[in-house]
RNA sequence: GGAGGGAUGGCUGAGUGGUCGAAAGCACCGGUCUUGAAAACCGACGAGUCGAGAGGCUCCCAGGGUUCGAAUCCCUGUCCCUCCGCCA
C-alpha cells in the first residue's frame, strides 16, 4: 500500500512536468528546435543521436528547399501568364523561349531535395521514442525499478518442478515432436493441456470484452512492410521477424498483434466521440528470436510462435498516461483472477522498447525458475508511432487534425501463462490443478 | 486464372490539358430563431510544409513519363468492384 501511494504521487509530479514540457514527443519540429534536449533524453535510452549530421542536414535541406519553391513558384507563374496570353489570342512564342531552362534547373534542385530528404528520413526513423521524465535512469533490467507486488508465492511441502518437467507426464507438453515437425522453440500440446492452453485465451478474451470494455477484433496475421513501419518494427528490426516472400514484395508473419490493431488507425483522422479506442485480439505471434540463441532454450519461455491476447488504446494525447495505468490494470486483473503471484516493474530507459515513452512490465512468479519473469509489456508509445502511421483524431477544441496516442499491451501473453499456471498451481503428484475461473471451460476437468 | 469497371477533401460525388486545391450534397463548427432542442436560414469549413507576417510550395491511390503547364494524356504497380473459372 504504501509503495502504492508512493508511486501515486510520483506520478502526478510526473504528470505536472509533462505539460510544461512542449517536446515530449519525436517531432521534427520539437528536434530542430531542441536538438540538444532531445539528444540528451535519448542519451536515457542508450542512444547515441548523430546531432551532427542531422543540423547539418537540416541546414542543407532548408537551403535547398527554399530554392527549389522559388523556381516551381516562377515556373507555375509564367506557365499561367502563357494560358492566359493564348486565351487572348496573343503570341505564345516568346513566352516559351523565356521558360527554357528553368524545368532543367528545376529537375537539378528538385533532385538535390530528395536526396536531403531521403537522408534525413533514414535518420529520423531510426530514432527511438523519447522516454517519459518519470523513466528510471538505467542500461539494463537490473536497473528496473518495482512499483507494486500482488500476491504471495507459495511455498510448497514437495520438491516443486518446472513446466518442462510437468509436461513430461503423457507427453502433455511435447517439444521433441515440436522439434520434429518443426525445430528449435516450438512446442506440441496435448489433451487436457492443450484445452487449458485455449481455455486460458477464451478467458481472457471474454474478461477484457465483458469486464474491461474492448472490442473484439479478429485480424491478419500477415501484415505488410507499411503496417511495421507505422508500429516501429521496421526499419530496424527485420531481423527480429519472419518474412515470406509475396511475389515481387514480401508479407510478415506479424511478431504482435500490437500491429495489425495499431495501423487500423493508420491514415484516419477519427472523430472524438470515437475515442478511446479499445481494442483486444487473440493471435498467434512469431518472432525469430535472433539476438536470443541460448537464452531461455528450455521450455516454453522464448518461442517462435506463441499465442497471445493483446490490448490496444487509441486515446486523446492528455489521457495517454491516464491509459497506461488503465490498461496495465486489465492485464494484472487476468493474473489475480488466476490466483498467480506477480509484480509490476517500471523499465528504466535502457531496457525501454524502441517506440515506447514509458512501460510497465508484469513479472509473474515462477516456482520453477524461483524468480518474476514477464508475462506482459504495457506501453505508451505516445504520438510515436501514431506520426509514423498518420494516426490522427479531430480535436473539438482546435477543429484541427492533431496526432493520437497509442497504446498496447499484453493482456496476456497466453503460453507464459500456461507456463505459470503449470508452476503455481502444481500439486504433489504432478497434476495440475485448474484454476477456479477456467473451470466453465474445461468441460468438467478439475485437474489436468 | 480470364474479361471488364473504378480509386478525387471526414463521407458521398462532379470534374478529360491552362486562375482547379477542386462543383454539389452530407457531416462537423460558428451564428440567427427557440424556454431548451429539432427544423429552417446565414456563415465558415481539406491536409502538410516553409515564413515573424504578407504569402509561397506540395498533395486528387503510388511511382515514372509527355508538356511551358497534368486531377485530366501515356506507362508500371497496388487496392477495390462486377462477371466467368477454380476453390476451404
Amino acid at each position: 500500500m504504501q509503495v502504492f501511494c508512493l508511486y501515486f504521487m510520483h506520478f502526478k509530479c510526473v504528470r505536472l512536468i509533462l505539460l510544461q514540457e512542449e517536446f515530449c514527443m519525436l517531432d521534427p519540429k520539437v528536434v530542430r528546435a531542441n536538438p540538444q534536449e532531445v539528444a540528451l533524453l535519448l542519451s536515457k535510452k542508450g542512444f547515441q543521436f548523430p546531432l551532427e549530421r542531422f543540423l547539418d542536414l537540416e541546414e542543407q535541406r532548408r537551403s535547398v528547399q527554399v530554392e527549389t519553391e522559388q523556381l516551381q513558384n516562377e515556373r507555375n507563374t509564367r506557365s499561367k501568364s502563357i494560358g492566359q496570353a493564348k486565351a487572348s489570342g496573343q503570341d505564345i512564342a516568346p513566352l516559351l523561349a523565356e521558360v527554357g531552362q528553368l524545368g532543367e534547373k528545376l529537375d537539378v534542385a528538385k533532385a538535390a531535395l530528395q536526396n536531403i530528404q531521403a537522408s534525413l528520413d533514414d535518420l529520423l526513423l531510426g530514432v527511438p521514442n523519447l522516454p517519459d521524465a518519470s523513466v528510471p535512469e538505467g542500461a539494463s533490467e537490473d536497473d528496473n525499478v518495482e512499483v507494486r507486488r500482488w500476491g504471495q508465492p507459495a511455498s510448497f511441502d514437495f520438491d516443486v518442478k518446472d513446466h518442462v518437467a510437468l509436461g513430461e507426464r503423457d507427453a502433455i507438453l511435447d517439444f521433441e515432436s515440436a522439434a520434429k515437425l518443426t525445430g528449435s522453440r516450438f512446442a506440441v500440446m496435448k489433451g487436457g493441456l492443450a484445452r487449458l492452453h485455449r481455455a486460458l485465451a477464451q478467458f481472457m478474451l471474454n474478461t477484457h470484452v465483458s469486464d474491461h470494455g474492448y472490442t473484439e477484433m479478429n485480424t491478419p496475421f500477415m501484415v505488410n512492410a507499411d503496417s511495421l513501419m507505422g508500429t516501429g518494427q521496421l526499419p530496424k528490426f527485420e531481423e527480429d521477424l519472419f518474412k515470406l516472400p509475396f511475389g515481387d514484395r514480401s508479407y510478415y508473419l506479424i511478431p504482435t498483434a500490437e500491429v495489425p490493431l495499431t495501423n487500423l488507425a493508420r491514415d484516419q483522422i477519427l472523430e472524438a466521440n470515437q475515442l478511446p479506442l479499445k481494442m483486444v485480439a487473440h493471435t498467434p505471434c512469431f518472432r525469430s528470436e535472433a539476438g536470443a540463441s541460448g537464452r531461455d532454450t528450455r521450455g516454453m519461455i522464448r518461442q517462435h510462435q506463441f499465442e497471445k491476447v493483446e490490448l490496444v488504446h487509441l486515446v486523446e494525447p492528455q489521457r495517454s498516461m491516464e491509459a497506461l495505468d488503465e490498461l496495465t490494470g486489465h492485464a494484472e486483473r487476468i493474473l489475480q483472477l488466476l490466483e498467480l503471484p506477480y509484480r509490476v516493474v517500471a523499465l528504466c530507459g535502457g531496457d525501454m522498447g524502441f517506440g515506447a515513452a514509458k512501460t510497465f512490465d508484469i513479472e509473474v512468479w515462477l516456482p520453477g525458475q524461483d524468480k518474476y519473469r514477464e508475462i506482459s509489456s504495457c506501453s505508451n508509445m505516445t504520438d510515436f508511432q501514431a506520426r509514423r502511421m498518420l494516426a490522427r483524431w479531430r480535436n473539438p477544441q482546435t477543429g484541427k487534425p492533431e496526432l493520437l496516442h497509442t497504446l498496447n499491451g499484453s493482456g496476456l501473453a497466453v503460453g507464459r501463462t500456461l507456463v505459470a499456471v503449470m508452476e503455481n498451481h502444481q500439486l504433489a503428484d504432478g497434476r495440475i490443478k485448474v484454476p477456479e475461473v477456467l473451470l466453465p471451460y474445461m468441460g468438467g476437468m478439475t485437474h489436468i
